[in-house]
DNA sequence: TTGTATGCGTTATCAT
DNA sequence: ATGATAACGCATACAA
């Protein structure tokens, strides 16, 4: 059916093994010998088998992707980056989704790990707490890059942003407009994302004196947009309404802005609203909203570098090497200060 | 390192092969020996080496994912749907993206071919115009599915939806709210998606009556939100401007919406707009905007399915077999009858 | 620099 | 119902 390695070696009278190394650019075979053979494969159509390849090998040339969910914005824009980062150095990527629940993220993680992926990248599930399920990766030298979401006590790489930087700054902008009672939407505050982003926005209120009241700090389970109205909904019923939101996420403040503008209440003169992430719609939305920067894409070909470098370099396991990324606060018609 | 079928072999006083049937519920096997070494290999944590087993039955539980772009709702949404469903089937999915080159999908397409992949669903890019790379996967038996953006030439299963009845539906709806003058903001024409919505928009102007004005087709290269602006200035400078917009897709009837509000234009008044795939941002913008459902998700189970049924049922290779998928128009504020 | 031989872990063919 | 054996296509240790 398809050609092998041993069609060329009888058509060109070398062994198998020539071929292969040839094939693989070995340092030992003649410059000629190499470019022939590679020339003679090209026209005879040789296709390499890559399960042989792998199964003899033990490596692959795939890497895994576990994440939550494919169609969220910020998600599939990290995906599209390490696929795009992973195919220029011919590596195959290989998805699978959690759907932010616990068990399919293990199942899943042992699946890729059957897979015998060369590496794997990682965005936490939201009901994730433990993540032992990645030890086996690592046990067996497989590189493991958190993206995003990741673990605190877990040693190994993590690509992520200054979450509490970037809430603490955002926060600030809404200060520097005047706002003097700010909310906040949090999000499950077992995720390093949501808790440093909490964080963030307490220091910054304590850095500039404004005391902390703890009914405009909304807790919300998965920042969705229902859940940004009922929480709007509850800041509007309080006796001294908020006259800031800094939300977790873009969503849930996209939300907010949708309910306020029914309530009749002027963005941003009563209430200003910064988000998180820079979704597409932040700008469409009427009025556009302020909101932090990710760079979602950067972060992907950036975490198929580390898995390309570890692989190549045989970096020593076990030690945690954390990229930080620059994120910017980008400043649109929900902020005074436009 | 990691045990084999083998080991547990030894262990449980089986040959090898015996091992290996049970392990995949062969007929042949008793029950009680089936479910002991079932059990046993759980409990010693065997786990299949799915390269192995490729090499030998040459078949891979794998699927491959060929579209343009990640990162835009209608694909991350389909990828979705597929991934769901594949991975209920044990089935692992490969993606690559061609970014609308004609060149990467090519290779892309070889090298998921390369990979084994057991199927191969497909939405073309935007460059696409001849589908002979696909000629090799028909060849060697493996089902490809195109979805959406599908080749009219190739024999092979399709997932669709009717374009042309939605196309000729969305005109309908802005004739029947009193538009006279209805722009079309048309996307390549080779694509069958964009040729059809074209067609249904022509004929639904015929069926009415309505004179065809060639200045009010806007042909678009890639109905990107920068196009969407240059097109309705365009049809702004027009003696007799348009008082509707049937935008093929919803990019570009955003950025005219957003265009028309700095200009002053009443939304529907003035003119109404209907777009086409009800992105999330449709139903946020203000006015909200009227467009067509597709359903991307189950338009990527559905094609999961095929390849299944195609598999197990090994269906006769060489028959085109097309499902037409419902959509429906969502009517809001961008329309004058809301 | 090139060739020989073996094994990666599994499934399939033939036999019992 | 179970076992022995070969083969899938490739890469590598060892030999030459």
């Amino acid at each position: 059916m398809s050609i092998t390695i041993y069609d060329l070696a009888k058509k060109l009278n070398y062994s198998p093994s020539t071929i292969s190394r040839a094939l693989n650019n070995h340092k030992s075979i003649g410059k000629k010998t190499t470019l022939n053979i590679q020339k003679a494969a090209k026209e005879m159509g040789y296709k390499p088998n890559t399960q042989a390849a792998s199964l003899r090998s033990k490596q692959s040339k795939t890497i895994g992707i576990l994440i939550s969910r494919i169609n969220r914005p910020f998600v599939s824009t990290l995906i599209s980056g390490i696929e795009d980062a992973a195919r220029k150095s011919g590596y195959n990527v290989l998805i699978s989704q959690s759907n932010d629940h616990y068990k399919d993220e293990i199942t899943n993680a042992n699946t890729l790990l059957q897979s015998r992926v060369s590496g794997l990248i990682v965005s936490l599930s939201m009901e994730t707490k433990n993540t032992d399920h990645f030890k086996e990766f690592t046990d067996q030298g497989i590189p493991v890059v958190f993206v995003d979401r990741v673990p605190l006590s877990f040693n190994s790489y993590k690509v992520i942003i200054d979450n509490y930087n970037s809430a603490f700054q955002a926060t600030q902008h809404l200060i520097e407009q005047g706002c003097k009672r700010i909310a906040h939407f949090a999000g499950s505050q077992h995720l390093n994302v949501y808790n440093q982003r909490r964080s963030g926005y307490l220091d910054a209120l304590k850095h500039h004196n404004i005391p902390i009241d703890k009914e405009l700090i909304i807790n919300l389970k998965s920042l969705s947009f229902e859940e940004g109205k009922i929480a709007t909904e509850k800041l509007l019923k309080l006796p001294l309404p908020p006259d800031g939101i800094f939300s977790a996420n873009d969503t849930a403040a996209l939300s907010a802005i949708t309910y306020l503008k029914e309530q009749q209440i002027r963005i941003p003169e009563d209430i200003a609203i910064i988000g998180f992430n820079d979704d597409p719609i932040a700008s469409i939305i009427e009025p556009s909203l302020s909101t932090v920067s990710h760079p979602a894409y950067k972060m992907g070909e950036l975490s198929f570098q580390r898995i390309l470098e570890h692989t190549t370099d045989r970096t020593i396991a076990g030690v945690s090497e954390i990229f930080v990324l620059d994120t910017s606060i980008i400043i649109r018609k929900s902020s005074k200060r436009y």
